[in-house]
DNA sequence: TAAAAAATTATCGTAAAACGATAAATAATT
DNA sequence: AATTATTTATCGTTTTACGATAATTTTTTA
């Protein structure tokens, strides 16, 4: 696997926090939390739809293909 | 909802055809149609994976968020 | 440095959806 | 016209999101 969330970078930029985005967009902590730290194995586009909206921003900035390197697993 | 799966741009580009692809990520024709024409209402990273790897591209290069125009559902 | 808030992790249950297999229909090529 | 590629549909199984909740850990703040 070699596709990164990278949530951390946007809600920096946008100075929002876990639980405020959580809200936001509709979604409990807890699971936004598996998504930022990429412990999700799917998203449904609903949820990167509401992401894209609350943060202003493209999949692309939120999703990164990276070439596999040693020591990952899944 | 305004999550645009944009496959045939990138398909275009590196001129392969359904089939092809479908093979190259190990999906059936059929879904990956489905995909491709945006009846997918979420995607499994490790999908979303192969087809990074096989169209060697970014999520962005595929996956779009466009501001919701009167005349879509979902 | 203690209290409070935020974030992470875990478990359980339900609903949603991917995806395979398959077949049939439609569109595009040759 | 025949072949190939693509789309659409149905059914079944498996995966996974996501809610609800609670406990734990980390971070912030007073």
């Amino acid at each position: 696997m070699a596709i990164i969330v990278q949530l951390d970078v946007m809600m920096a930029k946008r100075k929002i926090g876990l639980m405020e985005l959580a809200e936001k967009i509709n979604i409990t902590p807890a699971n936004l939390s598996i998504l930022k730290n990429n412990k999700a194995k799917a998203i449904r586009l609903s949820t990167l739809d509401e992401i894209c909206k609350a943060l202003d921003c493209q999949p692309g900035d939120i999703l990164e293909y990276k070439e596999d390197e040693d020591g990952e697993e899944n």
